[in-house]
DNA sequence: TTATTTAATTATAATATTCTAATATTGCAA
DNA sequence: TTGCAATATTAGAATATTATAATTAAATAA
Protein backbone atom coordinates (compact mmCIF):
# COMPACT_ATOMS: atom_id res chain seq x y z
CA UNK A 1 0.00 0.00 0.00
CA UNK A 2 2.85 2.74 -0.22
CA UNK A 3 1.68 3.49 3.66
CA UNK A 4 4.07 2.51 6.66
CA UNK A 5 2.24 0.72 9.55
CA UNK A 6 3.55 2.48 12.77
CA UNK A 7 1.00 1.32 15.02
CA UNK A 8 2.93 -1.70 17.76
CA UNK A 9 6.35 -0.57 16.89
CA UNK A 10 7.71 1.04 20.00
CA UNK A 11 7.42 5.25 19.05
CA UNK A 12 11.47 5.30 19.69
CA UNK A 13 11.78 2.74 16.73
CA UNK A 14 9.27 4.77 14.40
CA UNK A 15 11.25 8.19 15.06
CA UNK A 16 14.42 6.43 14.34
CA UNK A 17 13.24 4.90 11.16
CA UNK A 18 12.30 7.59 9.76
CA UNK A 19 16.20 9.65 10.40
CA UNK A 20 17.45 7.02 9.03
CA UNK A 21 14.92 7.00 5.98
CA UNK A 22 15.71 10.54 5.88
CA UNK A 23 19.51 9.99 5.19
CA UNK A 24 18.88 6.96 3.25
CA UNK A 25 18.96 8.76 0.02
CA UNK A 26 22.55 10.09 -1.52
CA UNK A 27 21.46 13.40 -2.10
CA UNK A 28 20.71 13.61 1.44
CA UNK A 29 23.49 11.54 2.51
CA UNK A 30 25.92 13.64 0.74
CA UNK A 31 24.08 16.93 2.08
CA UNK A 32 24.95 15.89 5.58
CA UNK A 33 28.35 14.64 4.59
CA UNK A 34 29.27 18.37 3.47
CA UNK A 35 27.75 19.61 6.19
CA UNK A 36 29.68 17.72 8.54
CA UNK A 37 32.88 18.11 6.65
CA UNK A 38 32.22 22.59 6.26
CA UNK A 39 34.86 24.35 8.15
CA UNK A 40 31.94 26.83 9.11
CA UNK A 41 28.41 25.96 8.08
CA UNK A 42 27.88 26.49 4.53
CA UNK A 43 24.48 27.97 3.09
CA UNK A 44 24.03 27.09 -1.48
CA UNK A 45 27.17 25.74 -2.16
CA UNK A 46 25.32 22.93 -1.41
CA UNK A 47 23.56 23.47 -4.58
CA UNK A 48 27.23 23.52 -6.31
CA UNK A 49 27.99 20.31 -4.71
CA UNK A 50 24.98 17.90 -5.26
CA UNK A 51 24.21 16.94 -9.21
CA UNK A 52 20.51 17.69 -8.71
CA UNK A 53 18.40 20.62 -9.68
CA UNK A 54 18.23 23.40 -7.44
CA UNK A 55 13.91 22.72 -6.34
CA UNK A 56 15.14 19.14 -6.01
CA UNK A 57 17.94 20.08 -3.36
CA UNK A 58 15.47 22.78 -1.52
CA UNK A 59 13.16 19.45 -0.94
CA UNK A 60 15.89 17.33 0.22
CA UNK A 61 16.97 20.00 2.91
CA UNK A 62 13.34 20.45 3.77
CA UNK A 63 13.23 16.44 4.64
CA UNK A 64 16.41 16.94 6.52
CA UNK A 65 14.87 19.62 8.58
CA UNK A 66 11.90 17.96 9.19
CA UNK A 67 13.09 15.31 10.69
CA UNK A 68 15.39 17.71 12.34
CA UNK A 69 19.00 16.83 11.28
CA UNK A 70 19.61 20.14 10.09
CA UNK A 71 18.09 23.58 10.77
CA UNK A 72 18.76 26.34 9.06
CA UNK A 73 19.21 30.25 10.08
CA UNK A 74 18.91 32.85 7.26
CA UNK A 75 21.38 35.69 6.65
CA UNK A 76 19.60 38.03 4.46
CA UNK A 77 19.60 36.50 1.13
CA UNK A 78 21.06 33.54 2.07
CA UNK A 79 20.02 30.27 4.51
CA UNK A 80 22.92 28.68 6.72
CA UNK A 81 22.36 25.08 6.94
CA UNK A 82 23.81 23.13 9.53
CA UNK A 83 23.79 19.86 11.12
CA UNK A 84 21.70 19.69 14.69
CA UNK A 85 23.82 18.08 17.30
CA UNK A 86 21.47 16.22 19.29
CA UNK A 87 19.35 15.11 16.65
CA UNK A 88 22.88 13.48 15.10
CA UNK A 89 23.87 12.13 18.68
CA UNK A 90 20.39 10.31 18.65
CA UNK A 91 21.93 8.56 15.77
CA UNK A 92 24.90 7.67 17.10
CA UNK A 93 23.61 5.99 19.79
CA UNK A 94 21.22 4.24 18.09
CA UNK A 95 24.28 2.51 16.30
CA UNK A 96 26.57 2.68 19.19
CA UNK A 97 23.98 0.72 21.35
CA UNK A 98 23.55 -1.69 18.60
CA UNK A 99 26.93 -2.72 18.12
CA UNK A 100 27.34 -2.91 21.79
CA UNK A 101 24.63 -5.46 22.09
CA UNK A 102 26.00 -7.25 19.11
CA UNK A 103 29.27 -7.63 20.39
CA UNK A 104 27.71 -9.60 23.60
CA UNK A 105 25.46 -11.72 21.39
CA UNK A 106 27.12 -15.03 19.56
CA UNK A 107 26.45 -14.98 16.00
CA UNK A 108 25.11 -18.57 14.61
CA UNK A 109 25.11 -17.89 10.67
CA UNK B 1 9.44 10.02 -10.93
CA UNK B 2 9.74 8.02 -7.60
CA UNK B 3 13.29 7.44 -9.39
CA UNK B 4 16.75 7.99 -7.60
CA UNK B 5 19.15 9.73 -9.15
CA UNK B 6 22.51 7.87 -8.38
CA UNK B 7 25.05 9.15 -10.81
CA UNK B 8 27.22 12.04 -9.50
CA UNK B 9 27.42 10.46 -6.40
CA UNK B 10 30.45 8.86 -4.55
CA UNK B 11 29.59 4.99 -4.96
CA UNK B 12 30.33 4.83 -1.44
CA UNK B 13 27.50 7.22 -0.94
CA UNK B 14 24.90 5.22 -2.98
CA UNK B 15 25.73 2.09 -0.95
CA UNK B 16 26.04 4.08 2.09
CA UNK B 17 22.37 5.54 1.47
CA UNK B 18 21.23 1.98 0.34
CA UNK B 19 21.55 0.41 3.84
CA UNK B 20 20.67 3.38 5.71
CA UNK B 21 17.18 3.34 3.79
CA UNK B 22 17.01 -0.33 4.33
CA UNK B 23 17.15 0.71 8.18
CA UNK B 24 14.73 3.31 7.76
CA UNK B 25 11.82 1.35 8.00
CA UNK B 26 10.13 0.51 11.41
CA UNK B 27 9.72 -2.83 11.05
CA UNK B 28 13.22 -3.62 9.44
CA UNK B 29 15.08 -1.07 12.57
CA UNK B 30 12.96 -3.27 14.57
CA UNK B 31 13.91 -6.73 13.40
CA UNK B 32 17.82 -5.45 13.30
CA UNK B 33 17.04 -4.16 16.85
CA UNK B 34 16.11 -8.05 17.72
CA UNK B 35 18.24 -9.72 15.89
CA UNK B 36 20.97 -7.62 18.02
CA UNK B 37 19.68 -8.40 21.40
CA UNK B 38 19.27 -12.14 20.50
CA UNK B 39 21.76 -14.41 22.73
CA UNK B 40 21.43 -17.00 20.19
CA UNK B 41 20.07 -15.83 16.00
CA UNK B 42 16.69 -16.29 16.01
CA UNK B 43 14.45 -17.62 13.35
CA UNK B 44 10.91 -16.78 12.91
CA UNK B 45 10.14 -15.60 16.29
CA UNK B 46 10.55 -12.53 14.60
CA UNK B 47 7.42 -13.00 13.28
CA UNK B 48 5.93 -12.85 16.53
CA UNK B 49 7.37 -10.01 17.20
CA UNK B 50 6.39 -7.94 14.85
CA UNK B 51 3.30 -6.42 14.22
CA UNK B 52 2.55 -7.09 10.44
CA UNK B 53 1.75 -10.84 8.60
CA UNK B 54 4.49 -13.24 7.74
CA UNK B 55 4.84 -12.28 3.67
CA UNK B 56 5.29 -8.42 4.96
CA UNK B 57 7.60 -9.58 7.47
CA UNK B 58 9.14 -11.86 4.82
CA UNK B 59 9.78 -9.00 2.24
CA UNK B 60 11.42 -6.72 4.67
CA UNK B 61 14.07 -9.69 5.71
CA UNK B 62 14.72 -9.95 2.06
CA UNK B 63 15.52 -6.48 1.71
CA UNK B 64 17.45 -6.09 4.65
CA UNK B 65 19.41 -9.46 3.25
CA UNK B 66 19.83 -7.45 -0.09
CA UNK B 67 21.70 -4.75 1.37
CA UNK B 68 23.99 -7.43 3.35
CA UNK B 69 22.62 -6.16 6.39
CA UNK B 70 21.62 -9.64 7.96
CA UNK B 71 22.37 -13.25 6.59
CA UNK B 72 20.11 -16.13 6.88
CA UNK B 73 21.35 -20.54 6.86
CA UNK B 74 18.59 -22.78 6.77
CA UNK B 75 18.09 -25.50 9.68
CA UNK B 76 15.82 -27.79 8.28
CA UNK B 77 12.06 -26.16 8.39
CA UNK B 78 13.69 -22.99 10.16
CA UNK B 79 15.88 -20.20 8.75
CA UNK B 80 18.12 -18.98 11.11
CA UNK B 81 18.90 -15.09 10.43
CA UNK B 82 21.56 -12.81 12.09
CA UNK B 83 23.16 -9.42 11.26
CA UNK B 84 26.25 -9.48 8.96
CA UNK B 85 28.74 -7.82 11.35
CA UNK B 86 30.86 -6.74 8.37
CA UNK B 87 28.23 -5.18 6.74
CA UNK B 88 27.31 -3.22 10.34
CA UNK B 89 31.06 -2.29 10.65
CA UNK B 90 30.17 -0.16 7.55
CA UNK B 91 27.57 1.62 9.50
CA UNK B 92 29.11 2.55 12.75
CA UNK B 93 32.02 3.35 10.36
CA UNK B 94 30.01 6.15 9.04
CA UNK B 95 28.25 7.13 11.74
CA UNK B 96 31.68 7.65 13.64
CA UNK B 97 33.88 9.67 11.46
CA UNK B 98 30.80 11.53 10.25
CA UNK B 99 30.29 12.78 14.53
CA UNK B 100 34.45 12.94 14.40
CA UNK B 101 34.12 15.25 11.80
CA UNK B 102 30.97 17.23 13.81
CA UNK B 103 33.55 17.74 16.57
CA UNK B 104 35.82 19.36 14.47
CA UNK B 105 33.33 21.74 12.89
CA UNK B 106 32.31 25.13 14.60
CA UNK B 107 28.74 25.35 14.14
CA UNK B 108 26.65 28.88 13.59
CA UNK B 109 22.75 28.12 13.71
C1' DT C 1 1.47 -40.96 1.91
C1' DT C 2 -0.80 -37.15 4.08
C1' DA C 3 -0.93 -33.40 7.15
C1' DT C 4 1.46 -29.70 9.28
C1' DT C 5 4.70 -26.10 9.74
C1' DT C 6 7.78 -22.62 8.04
C1' DA C 7 8.88 -19.33 4.88
C1' DA C 8 9.03 -17.40 0.14
C1' DT C 9 6.55 -15.73 -3.89
C1' DT C 10 2.86 -13.76 -6.67
C1' DA C 11 -0.64 -10.63 -7.67
C1' DT C 12 -2.68 -6.50 -6.73
C1' DA C 13 -4.23 -2.26 -4.72
C1' DA C 14 -3.13 1.88 -2.31
C1' DT C 15 0.02 5.30 -1.33
C1' DA C 16 4.59 7.56 -1.22
C1' DT C 17 8.72 9.27 -3.32
C1' DT C 18 11.49 11.42 -6.61
C1' DC C 19 12.42 14.62 -10.04
C1' DT C 20 12.14 18.90 -12.59
C1' DA C 21 9.98 22.86 -15.11
C1' DA C 22 7.66 26.69 -14.01
C1' DT C 23 6.62 29.89 -10.77
C1' DA C 24 6.68 32.38 -6.49
C1' DT C 25 9.03 34.85 -2.81
C1' DT C 26 12.39 37.38 -0.41
C1' DG C 27 16.27 40.47 0.38
C1' DC C 28 19.62 43.38 -1.35
C1' DA C 29 21.86 46.50 -4.64
C1' DA C 30 21.78 49.94 -8.03
C1' DT D 1 11.59 51.35 -7.96
C1' DT D 2 13.78 47.84 -10.78
C1' DG D 3 16.50 43.98 -11.36
C1' DC D 4 19.11 40.20 -9.71
C1' DA D 5 20.37 36.35 -6.81
C1' DA D 6 19.03 32.81 -3.62
C1' DT D 7 15.45 29.68 -2.14
C1' DA D 8 11.03 27.73 -1.69
C1' DT D 9 6.69 26.02 -3.55
C1' DT D 10 3.56 23.99 -6.92
C1' DA D 11 2.13 20.82 -10.28
C1' DG D 12 2.37 16.66 -12.39
C1' DA D 13 4.38 12.55 -14.40
C1' DA D 14 7.02 8.40 -13.63
C1' DT D 15 8.35 5.04 -10.59
C1' DA D 16 8.94 2.82 -6.04
C1' DT D 17 7.27 1.09 -1.75
C1' DT D 18 4.24 -1.07 1.33
C1' DA D 19 0.90 -4.37 2.78
C1' DT D 20 -1.69 -8.52 2.54
C1' DA D 21 -4.52 -12.45 0.70
C1' DA D 22 -3.71 -16.32 -1.70
C1' DT D 23 -0.59 -19.51 -3.13
C1' DT D 24 3.46 -22.22 -3.37
C1' DA D 25 7.46 -24.87 -1.90
C1' DA D 26 10.01 -27.59 1.06
C1' DA D 27 10.97 -30.11 5.27
C1' DT D 28 9.28 -32.81 8.92
C1' DA D 29 5.85 -35.47 11.60
C1' DA D 30 2.32 -38.72 11.88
Amino acid sequence: MGITKTEGFASKVTDMAEVLKALGHPARLAIIEFLAKSPSCICNDIVGQIPLAQPTISRHLSELKKVGLIQGSIEGNNICYCINEDRWVDVKKLVDNLSNQLNQTNKCC
